[in-house]
Order: C-alpha cells, then sequence, then structure tokens
DNA sequence: AGCACGCCGACT
DNA sequence: GTCGGCGTGCTC
C-alpha cells in the first residue's frame, strides 16, 4: 500500500511554492514527523502535514518523489504546535514551510535519523546521571500586592495583563506562577499523559536571558533537576540551540527561557507563557514572517487551553508600561488586568526633575544643575545613570568651509564619527573607513564633529567631574556601556560587575542601560536627548519615549533605603510637553488613555488595522513601480472597498547598502478583511514581479501589524 | 532561498 | 577553445 505524505519544506514566499507538497512513501506517516525529502537536487528537512493513503488529483505518481528518511525516535509535532505555525503562516502572509522550518533549530536539517539517535541517547544519558533531589522550592514573602496578583492569577482563564511598576517585583510573580503550574497541574491533555507541565518565559533581549536563567534554575534546579531550565535565542551556538529545542521537545525541560524565537518551540507540556516587558518593539520580527511573539502567544495560550479544556494554558504579559493594544484590550475586558503600583518594600518612584534648555548656558551639553546634583551623588558615594540614544563620538562630522558631510556613499544616512578607533561607520550598512585627516571634497583640515553620541558625552562627563571625589576620597570614574563597549562575549557582564561593585560613579549609554538590569545603588537617572522622539513623525515615537523614560527610572532607587531621594532628570526644550506631566505624576493609565484617544480619532491601531508592502530595488522607481503596480492590480480582490491603499512613499532612509526602499500602507477599520484581502492579493503580487516597470525589484515583503510606519 | 540551466567576456 | 559572470526558472 501506497501513502501521499503532504509535507512542507523550507521554500520561502518568493518561491511560488506556498502550499505543502505531495511525496510517496511505503509508510504511513503521522503528521508531524520530521523527514527527509528529495527537493530539486537537494535533500532536505520536513515537516509531514497531512498522509492520506489517495493520491491527491491532478498529480501522477511520475510526478511524486519518495520520502528518503524518516527522523523516527523523536515524537512528532504535535497539533497544537502545527495550529500555531499555520496560523502564523497564513496571518504573516508566509509559506507554510517557511515558518515550520524556521521555527526548528538549523541544526536539525542537517542531521540524519542516526545522528538523532546518537544525540537522543546522550541526551537521555545524561538526564538520568543527575536525577533531580527533590530539594525545597524557596521564595521569598510575598508582598500583599503580590499574593493578591497571583490569587487573581489562579482563577482567571482570560490573558493576563500584569501592569506592576519598575521594583514591584513582577518577576516574582513569574516564579510563582511557574512554581504553582510545575507543582500542581495535571499532565495529560491530547498529548498524552507522559508530557510533563512546562513554562515558556520570554524576554525582549538576549542581554537579559543570563539574569532570569540564574533566579530560575537557583529556584528549580533544586526540585526538578540540573536540565530542567532551559534557553534559546539567537546568541546560542547551533549545538545548544538543538539541544535546548531537544530538552523542550521531549519534555526534559521544564522550564523554556528565551526571546521571541522560543513562541515558536515544541512544547508538549505547555501550561503558562509568560511575556516579560510585554511593550517592547523587540518582540515583533523584523525578518523572514515578521511575527509579533507577544501576540501569537496569547494566541498559542488560547489553542492549548481549547485543548487541554477543562484545564488550561495561562498567558500572563507584563510591563509597567503596557503596549496601548494590550492596553486597550484589558479596557475592554479581553484581557484582565493585574495591577500592582508599589514598589517592594515599600520605596517611591523618582521625582521627575525637568531641565528646561531654553535656561541654560547656549551649547551646553549637560545642564549645569544637572552636573551639580550627579557631583553631590558621588561624593555621597551614590551611583547616576546618563542616558542617550547615540553611540559613537557624534552622528556626523562635517566641513565647514564647504559644507562637506559623512555621508554614507551606500545608504542614504551619515556616517557615525568613533573617535576610540578614529573610524566612521556606517550604523545601517557596516561600510567603515579610517576618519579622513582633511575634508575629502575642498582639502580643509579642520573638519569637525557635529551633534554628540555616547563616545563624547563619557569624554565630557569625566572631564567635567574631574575634581569631584568619592566618600572615600579617590576620583570619580565615569564609563560608558552600549552596543560597541558591549560588543566582545562577555563585556556585557564585566560592565555590569563593575557597575555592582560600585567601581564605576557614572554610566553614560544607550537605551541598553535602561532595560531590566537591577542596580542597587543609582539614585539618579539622567535623559539627556529626549526631544528627538517627542517629535518625531512615527506615531508610536510618544508611547515609546513615555516606555523608555519610565523604565529608565525605574533603574534609580531600587534599594528601598534611598528611593526617597531618587530622581530622573531630563533635559528638554519644551518641558511644557503633556507628556512630561503623566510621567512626572508616574501616570500610565492617564498617559495611555490620551494616546488611545488620539489613536481612535485618527482611526490607528488599536482601532484600525495595518499592513505594510514593502519593495527593495535597486532603484526607487522601479521599487515604486512595483508597489504601483500591486495597488492597480487590487481592483476587484475581496473586501477592497474596506481597504485604503496608501501612495507609495521611500522609507525615511531611503536607500541602504545600495538598495532602494519605498513602502505603501494598506489600512482598513476591519482586521478580518485586510486578512482576506492580503491573503487574495498575494498572487498578484506574485505575478507582479515580472511586471517590466519594475525591473530591477531585489525583493517584496508584508509587514501585518508593522510596528513602524 | 538554493541550485540548476543558459548564453556572452578574458584566460590556461 | 574553456572557466565563469549572474540573469531566469523550478522545486512534489
Amino acid at each position: 500500500m501506497a501513502f501521499w505524505p503532504s509535507i512542507v519544506v523550507a521554500t520561502p514566499a518568493h518561491s511560488g511554492v506556498g502550499a505543502a507538497l505531495t511525496y510517496r512513501s511505503e509508510l504511513s506517516l503521522a503528521p508531524g514527523v520530521l523527514v527527509r525529502v528529495p527537493l530539486g537536487s537537494r535533500e532536505v528537512l520536513g515537516v509531514v502535514w497531512d498522509c492520506p493513503s489517495e493520491r491527491p488529483e491532478g498529480l501522477t505518481e511520475a510526478q511524486t518523489r519518495a520520502v528518503a528518511g524518516v527522523l523516527d525516535g523523536l515524537p512528532p509535532l504535535n497539533d497544537r504546535w502545527r495550529q500555531l505555525v499555520k496560523f502564523s503562516a497564513q496571518y504573516y502572509q508566509r509559506s507554510l514551510g517557511e515558518v515550520a522550518l524556521a521555527a526548528l533549530p538549523p541544526q536539525l536539517r542537517e542531521l540524519d535519523s542516526v545522528q538523532l539517535a546518537r544525540r537522543l541517547k546522550k541526551r537521555a544519558k545524561a538526564a538520568a546521571a543527575e536525577p533531580a533531589t527533590t530539594g525545597e522550592l524557596s521564595g521569598h514573602d510575598l508582598s500583599p500586592e503580590q499574593a493578591d496578583a497571583l490569587q487573581a492569577l489562579a482563577t482567571t482563564s482570560a490573558p493576563v495583563l500584569l501592569f506592576g511598576a519598575t521594583g514591584s517585583g513582577k518577576t516574582e510573580v513569574y516564579l510563582r506562577a511557574t512554581q504553582s503550574v510545575l507543582e500542581t497541574a495535571t499532565p495529560g491533555g491530547t498529548n498524552g499523559p507522559e508530557s510533563p507541565t512546562q513554562v515558556l518565559v520570554m524576554v525582549p533581549e538576549i542581554n537579559l536571558t543570563p539574569q532570569l536563567e540564574a533566579r530560575f534554575r537557583e529556584r528549580f534546579e533544586p526540585a526538578f533537576g540540573a536540565g530542567s531550565v532551559v534557553c534559546l535565542h539567537s546568541g546560542m551556538t547551533p549545538a545548544q540551540r538543538l539541544s535546548s529545542w531537544l530538552a523542550a521537545h521531549t519534555g526534559a525541560a521544564r522550564i523554556v527561557l528565551g526571546t521571541r524565537m522560543a513562541i515558536f518551540a515544541s512544547l508538549p507540556g505547555l501550561r503558562l507563557i509568560v511575556v516579560d516587558e510585554e511593550h517592547d518593539p523587540s518582540y515583533k520580527s523584523q525578518e523572514g514572517a515578521r511575527y509579533s511573539a507577544r501576540d501569537l502567544a496569547v494566541y498559542r495560550a488560547k489553542i492549548e487551553s481549547e485543548a487541554l479544556a477543562p484545564a488550561r494554558c495561562q498567558v500572563v504579559l507584563g510591563s509597567a508600561t503596557p503596549s496601548l493594544e494590550s492596553w486597550h484590550a484589558a479596557d475592554q475586558g479581553r484581557y484582565v488586568r493585574l495591577t500592582m503600583p508599589g514598589r517592594i518594600g515599600g520605596g517611591s518612584l523618582p521625582r521627575l526633575r525637568l531641565v528646561d534648555m531654553n535656561h541654560q548656558p547656549k551649547g551646553a551639553v549637560l545642564a549645569p544643575p544637572l552636573l551639580a546634583a550627579m557631583a553631590e551623588r558621588i561624593e555621597r558615594g551614590e551611583q547616576c545613570l546618563v542616558l542617550l540614544n547615540r553611540r559613537g563620538y557624534a552622528p556626523v562630522l562635517a566641513c565647514h568651509d564647504c559644507g562637506w558631510k559623512s555621508g554614507c556613499p551606500h545608504c542614504s544616512a551619515y556616517r557615525v564619527f568613533h573617535k576610540l578607533d578614529r573610524t566612521l561607520r556606517c550604523h545601517h550598512c557596516g561600510f567603515t573607513e579610517r576618519v579622513p585627516r582633511a575634508c575629502p571634497d575642498c582639502g580643509n583640515l579642520d573638519i569637525a564633529p557635529v551633534g554628540r553620541g555616547t563616545e563624547q558625552v563619557e569624554e565630557h562627563l569625566a572631564a567635567l567631574l574631574v575634581d569631584v571625589k568619592r566618600p572615600d576620597g579617590s576620583p570619580a570614574r565615569v564609563a560608558r556601556m552600549d552596543a560597541d563597549s558591549t560588543r566582545l562575549k562577555g563585556s556585557l557582564e564585566v560592565q555590569l560587575a563593575a557597575l555592582h561593585s560600585g567601581e564605576v560613579d557614572v554610566l553614560v549609554g544607550t537605551q541598553m542601560i535602561a532595560k531590566g538590569h537591577d542596580f542597587r545603588r543609582i539614585t539618579l537617572v539622567a535623559g539627556i536627548n529626549a526631544d528627538s522622539a517627542l517629535f518625531a513623525s512615527d506615531y508610536r515615537a510618544p508611547e515609546r519615549l513615555f516606555a523608555l523614560l519610565m523604565q529608565a527610572a525605574g533603574r534609580a532607587g531600587r534599594d528601598a533605603a534611598q528611593s526617597g531621594a531618587s530622581e530622573m532628570w531630563v533635559q528638554t526644550w519644551y518641558p511644557q510637553h503633556p507628556l512630561f506631566a503623566t510621567l512626572k505624576k508616574h501616570d500610565y493609565p492617564a498617559f495611555a488613555a490620551g494616546q488611545l484617544t488620539e489613536r481612535e480619532q485618527a482611526g490607528m491601531p488599536p482601532y484600525g488595522f495595518q499592513a505594510l508592502l514593502r519593495a527593495d530595488a535597486r532603484t526607487q522607481q522601479a521599487a515604486q513601480a512595483f508597489l504601483n503596480s500591486a495597488a492597480g492590480q487590487a481592483a476587484g480582490l475581496p473586501h477592497r472597498d474596506e481597504i485604503t491603499l496608501y501612495p507609495a512613499v521611500p522609507l525615511t532612509i531611503q536607500r541602504v547598502a545600495n538598495v532602494e526602499r519605498a513602502q505603501m500602507l494598506v489600512e482598513s477599520a476591519s482586521r478580518a478583511a485586510l486578512q482576506r484581502f492580503l491573503a487574495a492579493w498575494q498572487p498578484v503580487l506574485h505575478a507582479c514581479r515580472s511586471d517590466p516597470q519594475a525591473r530591477g525589484l531585489v525583493r517584496w515583503a508584508v509587514d501585518v501589524d508593522p510596528m513602524t510606519i
């Protein structure tokens, strides 16, 4: 008897192969089984989607090829995983195969069933050698707010928005919720009683995994064994990723910590998903399938719950400054909002001090009152954070004689001056050159930096604070932390340790210093260039600025004894801006309500729904021609009358690495209409590729629910 | 995406 | 005379 399994393989959206391919097999293959199949002249990894015993019509036997091998020994990917993949592919307008294969660890593609069996055997052996010691689970006492939140978590089945101030102890809530799920949830469901309960915890950045991993290991390894907590993120080696993935898939791992990619991990016993800092834009993927791991978390919990009923899989979205989408969902009652307004130990949030730059000496990078406040803190043995969202020494180098600027020859952007290695670096394409001795255009020797980045502020501060002494009489120390200073592996840890040990008094850095890290002795945080975000054209800019400043403020005064005296300084030319009034009161609900009113009036998300059609081409003309041709041929498609297609426009940074970029905004008041329209548009887009006007088109992509427009 | 096939310039 | 440039086109 022959079977005709339909199998998904890695075929990107551009390839035109959208659906599964039909192969031949002597054996019946269960859906979710991993196989190796011939594709063209290669042999690739595939996932069985369906396995009928009838050959599909319109396909002759000669047109099919036989399955080359089955990766037996590995349990099939379960129905819910396949449903998650299918939904993601549909919703984000990509092929099933692309999403499915991208969700698997890359190294799995290179393994045959013999090698895989060897890996699995090794894993089993290691697990047997390190049995759980059934130690006691320990934890600190809970605050009343934490206890209330946990109580509410236990009784609700809707998605939970945990709205907790920085320092309110959200992590402890995650730990307790995890503990409760692992200890009490009954295993079972459709996946069989053999799959132990599991928890997925996501963080926005790789940088944040180590400290979270340490806390989860400390709490759970004594009871659940050495391999019970694993990480999953793109910074791991291929071998580590495969290992963690297998641990999750086989149920050996009980807790998976990871970045957005972890949402696709195979977790047969999944009972709880935590999305920490749920507002963070990093949860939205910007390449391949442009999925939102936060939104998929909500969907995944829903389908897991449906399969587990009456048991359930819960999802918790945590933030001190939730996304307006989640806030709105809570307003509507679709999510349950749990609020933890107070800091652990009763400390208060830092006081906001606005510095009106209109009344400061001309050209001052740091206002004198801010400097004085910093000096005072240092003399008391306290630490300061200075936030500036621009790395390098200066964003541009310019010649004052002829007007030359340090533009990138490959991008429509300036190259940034890095003084440390005397280079001009393009932050978009990476093109780097040594700084020219003289102006390349007119030969003038007097070329000067314009504007400032973290390197310059670090240098500046070191000079300005040179006479300031710490309590022990030693001079103040200034350090810098940004993507440049933490590039080398392990250097982030070294720098964090220097701050913790008190070696450093002032830390200058980009937004990476605002995120998550727990600094005990910081009592002053300063944002020195917030204005650029105040009037940005992106309608999400205020939301992001508020979140960043709120998060940065949260770094100060985490030690309750000092929290009363801690301050958040913001330098601005617009102290009257309404954003600062709500920030001053730490009143996120008021800020969110204001933003939501504006969004509603403008029909913007979450009241309207958007997608972008993006095109990259060798010329701007070709990119726009593709978009225009796509728009023209959208006439008559389903729901076209419910869709607004905006004119094609170049991106803000029009050219990157010699590729011209353009996009077209697609908008609708109905998510369903937008979805159906995009699905019907897909074949048209494929056809438009070969439009003679669009000659030179490099690639195109649809971005559903884009973060920036 | 890979990887073929396919048709035009500088080299052993 | 070939090696190889990357422009189209297909993958059950």
